[in-house]
DNA sequence: AGCACGCCGACT
DNA sequence: GTCGGCGTGCTC
């Protein structure tokens, strides 16, 4: 091929840095390649500035018409021989860049493990084995009988043993290995990771609907079909997991199962490894940085066939893909709250998609989301309505607690039955509903709260919420402040608070209350520790006592003698700002119920509330979650909220309210420009804000964000595409710190 | 995001 | 007279 003396560069590799820069860089191909073959993949260390960088390469083409080649830095090292990131991966990545709206870069940086992210080598995944050496071939027959001369005479046999099945032949041989080591009896030795047939224990015979939804699945004969597996409580939905994992291994291919943050117990991979016959591999946020990277790998070479993790293993490479399962898909924790905001369940479909496997969602408490899809028929709906085994529902009163004394927020009759209870031989669960609402007024003598008038339709009311320390009132959709009345509107009573107040103090007083009985509070702060929660109510026991906590307790972790479940602070939920609020509230009710109760009791539940009448209770308590998510599902629909629309937020903090609202006032207009202006009919992208956000005041910064919807998906990520590049450009956005959040959680 | 460069206040 | 405040600008 003919060149030119100094040719310009004929390709530049386009490299993926992960910094807040929505482009990517060209560098020419380094100096001294250590590796032919397309770099596209690799990771690469590369001069930036006056600083060094890893960043992935995504492209490799011509350098773009007009730059300067001699403005062009080289690649400082190729890391990868392969590419890390190839295929399925890659490309799902680049979907999921462009769907947040997020740098490819970042995207990449979330999505691989620590040490690979700072340039490490992909590690070894070899597994190891022992062998006798010459020396302790010799000498084994001299040795004493103990545990040193077993593993001897095992090793004796075998050529060399996987260490993996030592813990099958020997227990404790690894303090008898260090002694034979010791005297260079024997050597551990890295041998080729085994693929060994998977061995599975059978499990409880499936009943008919449990048969029908794993015929299903496995009639999608390993092709992507997408099902919604809508389960009640204690219906068997992880024996139909089960079937579908191990008819993925019989094909020899991986599974992925993906559990909420609080699911990865040591009994749900204690049940997991023992059915499915197979080392599974847990992935979550206890793991050492070497455990992770060693989990990915393997997975990454085929090696590994079962992972269970919870949000960020959806990221996993996955070589011989079979099935993605997503355990209770509605639950929050999914969505990553901030950095890249993804959705693991969504980014899951995105992949079961591309790599053409079936993908499972379950649930008992299905999001309305899915619901829809599986209405719509973009899910096959399997729907198992018959507990397993005997077990009955329980009992659910509703205690009106209008115009009763509170103590620490629980009224009279609940402590009284609380005690009674306790004095049964029962435990008690008091679950306090708290999510960090923004603070609604209340009336505590007739129920009355306060309603934006502008924004509340006869079907549905916007919650004002309280500001200023209690002397405002301001809506969080439209921004209309009024002050806080005096009296309530409805019945003149004085008795107005802001919801909430007053449940802090529930173990305390409960303490104070019941002297003999255990009183045990669970939270964040106490169970920060791995297995700490575990422990705790290992501690506890089954004897009579009360257990306090929120949102952790509410699945998980067998409790075979709780009798009587109370639930406290429900009305936040009922009247929450956020259109969100009483499909988790439902949801929550329906988790925590399901604790009730044991064999040979049915269980009991109260909920305390303002608002015995309130439609949800109603509905949920005589029709279940299904007559719930028809109701709400309407009221999406009329309210034009998710599924019904696609939203995206902008949030924004700053020291001064000012550079917040000037921030997003031209981001308001930014957008206004790219989808035309207000009020013309064609404009299907609506704009909200800027609004305070309702918990403003986070460690002295004032928060405040601008709320997009649009009934389609399209035109709200072409106003996205088309107004950003200016938001990010103007000098408005320096004086904030600001996030994009597409499909938020919550919209507070 | 870093990490520069760049002009204005209290210190050896 | 300097050390250092963080505003503004750039990074292939």
């Amino acid at each position: 091929m003919p060149e030119a003396l100094f040719p310009p560069p004929s390709t530049v590799w386009r490299v993926a840095l992960p910094l807040p820069l929505p482009r990517l860089f060209d560098y020419l191909p380094p100096a001294e390649p250590s590796a032919a073959g397309d770099p596209v993949g690799c990771r690469v260390r590369v001069p930036f500035g006056r600083r060094e960088l890893i960043g992935v390469v995504v492209e490799v083409g011509p350098p773009e018409a007009g730059t300067d080649p001699a403005a062009l830095k080289a690649v400082a090292a190729r890391l990868d021989p392969e590419p890390l990131l190839h295929g399925e991966l890659l490309d799902s990545l680049r979907w999921l860049a462009r769907y947040t709206h997020a740098p490819l870069g970042e995207v990449l940086a979330t999505a691989l493990p620590g040490p690979l992210r700072h340039g490490e080598a992909l590690a070894d995944t070899h597994a190891w084995a022992w062998r006798l050496t010459e020396a302790g071939a010799t000498a084994r027959e001299r040795l004493r009988a103990g545990k040193p001369r077993r593993l001897a005479d095992l090793l004796a046999e075998h050529d060399a043993l996987d260490e993996d099945r030592l813990d099958e032949l020997l227990e404790d041989w690894r303090s008898a290995a260090r002694a034979l080591a010791k005297r260079e009896h024997a050597q551990r030795i890295a041998v080729p990771a085994a693929q060994r047939a998977p061995t599975p224990q059978p499990g409880p015979a499936l009943n008919d609907e449990q048969q029908a939804a794993t015929d299903s699945v496995l009639a999608a004969g390993g092709r992507f079909a997408a099902f919604l597996l809508d389960g009640v409580t204690g219906s068997g939905k992880t024996e139909v997991y089960l079937h579908a994992i191990a008819d993925c291994l019989a094909r020899g291919k991986q599974a992925l199962i993906l559990v909420p943050e609080i699911g990865l117990t040591p009994q749900t991979l204690a049940r997991f490894r023992a059915r499915l016959g197979v080392p599974v591999h847990a992935l979550h946020s206890g793991l050492s940085d070497g455990e992770r990277v060693r989990t990915w790998a393997a997975f990454a070479r085929g090696q590994a066939r079962v992972a269970v993790g919870t949000r960020s293993a959806v990221f996993l490479p996955l070589r011989e893909p079979g099935l993605i399962v997503i355990d209770e898909e509605h639950d929050g924790s999914f969505k990553q709250l901030d950095g890249i905001r993804y959705h693991a369940r969504d980014f899951a479909l995105v992949r079961a998609k591309a790599l053409d496997v079936p993908v499972l969602l379950g649930s008992a408490t299905p999001s309305l989301e899915s619901l829809r899809n599986a209405q719509a028929g973009r899910y096959g709906h399997l729907q198992l309505k018959r507990r397993a085994g005997q077990a009955q529902p329980p009992r659910v009163r509703v205690l009106d607690v209008r115009k009763r004394p509170l103590e620490a927020g629980l009224s009279p009759e609940l402590i009284e039955r609380i005690g009674g209870e306790l004095r049964a031989g029962g435990q008690v669960l008091v679950f306090k509903n708290r999510r960090g609402y923004a603070p609604v007024l209340l009336c505590h003598d007739c129920g009355w709260t306060a309603h934006c008038p502008r924004c509340s339709t006869p079907l549905k009311g916007t919650p004002m919420t309280v500001h200023g320390g209690g002397r405002r009132l301001q809506c969080h959709h439209c921004g209309t402040r009024r002050p806080a009345p005096d009296a309530c509107p409805d019945c003149g009573g004085l008795a107005l608070q802001s919801q909430g107040a007053g449940t802090e103090r529930i173990e305390e007083s409960l303490a104070a209350r019941f002297p003999d009985f255990p009183v045990l509070r669970i939270d964040r702060g106490s169970t920060q520790k791995r297995d700490a929660l575990e422990q705790m109510l290992g501690e506890f026991g089954t004897t009579p006592g009360v257990l306090v906590g929120t949102q952790m307790l509410a699945k998980g972790h067998d409790l075979p003698n709780l009798t009587l479940v109370a639930v406290v602070g429900i009305d936040e939920g009922l009247f929450s700002a956020d259109f969100r609020a009483p499909e988790k509230l439902a949801q929550l009710l329906i988790q925590v119920a399901g604790r009730a109760g044991r064999a040979d009791k049915p269980g009991e539940v109260m909920l305390q509330t303002h608002h015995p009448d309130h439609e949800l209770l109603h509905t949920l308590l005589s029709g279940g979650y299904p007559a719930f998510a028809e109701v709400e599902l309407a009221q999406r629909e009329a309210a034009g909220f998710p599924p019904f629309a696609h939203m995206a937020l902008i949030r924004a903090e700053a020291q001064e309210v000012e550079a917040a609202n000037a921030f997003l006032a031209m981001a308001r207009r930014e957008f206004e420009r790219v989808a035309g202006p207000r009020g013309r009919a064609d404009t299907v992208l609506e704009v909200n804000g800027p609004v305070p956000a309702p918990m403003p005041r986070r460690a002295g910064y004032l928060r405040a964000q601008l709320i997009l919807s649009a009934p389609e998906r399209r035109p709200l990520h072409a106003a996205l595409d088309a107004a950003l590049p200016a938001i990010h450009a103007a000098p408005e956005a320096r004086k904030v710190r600001w996030s994009l959040d597409v499909d938020p959680a919550d919209l507070y």
